[in-house]
DNA sequence: GTCCCGACAG
DNA sequence: CTGTCAGGAC
């Protein structure tokens, strides 16, 4: 499925041609496709005004200090529903208060404490990089942009994220919610495939410098909020993707082999096999070849999860 | 089926 | 740029 720009607006600065920009109803002129100072500034009231509206202060991860422990939050909220990571990230900081902690775990009871939160490979970076922020960084975390993007598990919008909760620093942070507000208020509805260069340059000018943690604060209750109520705009960002089915995926017979493997830590490989196969017929679904175990298992332990010693998978 | 406070390898 | 990764709520 191919998205395409349906606005006339083909070239890279979408807003000025469609020149309709949405948001309280309201159209604005705009200067050169900059979206005039005036617009801005109804932006931020507008924004500041939904945070408050919308605000989901309780949550746990909110208004702390400990860049470690805001970092642990932004890894856990990487594709995943703040529903979930409300039940995981309490009793993962409970296992693991500081980064020492983490960077000196078992693996196995790191990813033990990671299990139904999804994507183990999260906690193997997290990890990794708490080693790293030890060794490099005196035990602490960075607060620059290019030290948090050295770090194994951190892109582009866990290091704006870390940034401005943990160092009330103006930095562009740019998820799905924050998309879904500036995708909502800036391009007209028609607008399709909008990519993060149009964004970005928005982001920049309207984040808060006296509060950006409260800033974006608001733009994600703001944008969680929009979700809500009306088809979510960030199906037009050019970055949006849909999953693929999960049930007899590659990916859940991946999750099942680590869990197994978690659960019986030397287990052979011929036993995994069994007990997946096992798995795979009672839900009513053909028997794995030894040739995709094999390759499951060896990428598992490539990635980390565990190691394969002859016939043995040792975590 | 849909979504989720993305990162990374190829 | 595209495909992959996990899991449960809805």
């Amino acid at each position: 499925m191919t998205q395409k720009r349906v606005s006339s607006a083909a070239s890279s600065n979408a807003y000025v041609q469609g020149s309709t920009i949405v948001g309280d109803g309201a159209c604005t002129e705009f200067n050169h496709g900059v979206p005039t100072e005036e617009r801005l500034e109804a932006f931020r009231r507008a924004v500041w005004e939904a945070g408050l509206a919308y605000a989901r202060d309780n949550l746990p991860w909110r208004g702390i200090d400990d860049a470690y422990a805001v970092y642990v939050s932004e890894v856990m909220l990487q594709q995943t529903q703040v529903s979930r990571v409300e039940k995981f990230w309490p009793r993962f900081m409970e296992a693991f208060p500081t980064i020492d902690d983490l960077a000196h775990a078992e693996t196995a009871q790191v990813l033990e404490l990671w299990q139904g939160l999804g994507y183990n490979r999260r906690a193997l970076a997290l990890m990794r990089a708490a080693c790293a922020c030890v060794e490099r960084f005196d035990s602490t975390m960075p607060d620059t942009l290019d030290d948090l993007l050295s770090l194994p598990g951190i892109g582009p919008a866990t290091a704006g994220g870390i940034l401005a909760f943990a160092f009330q620093k103006p930095a562009v942070y740019v998820e799905t919610n924050v998309r879904a507000v500036f995708i909502h208020e800036f391009f007209a509805h028609h607008t399709e495939a909008v990519h993060d260069r149009e964004l970005i340059p928005l982001v920049e000018q309207t984040c808060s410098h006296d509060n950006p943690r409260g800033w974006y604060y608001a733009l994600l209750d703001w944008g969680a909020h929009i979700k809500q109520t009306e088809k979510n705009p960030t199906r037009r960002s050019a970055h949006y993707a849909r999953q693929n089915t999960f049930e007899g995926s590659h990916r859940q017979k991946r999750a099942f082999i680590l869990r197994t493997v978690l659960a019986h830590s030397g287990i052979s490989f011929t036993e995994v096999g069994a007990l997946l196969n096992t798995e795979e017929n009672r839900m009513g679904r053909p028997s794995v070849d030894q040739t995709t175990l094999n390759r499951l298992v060896d990428e598992l332990a490539a990635e980390g999860f565990f190691q394969r010693v002859d016939d043995a998978l040792q975590v």
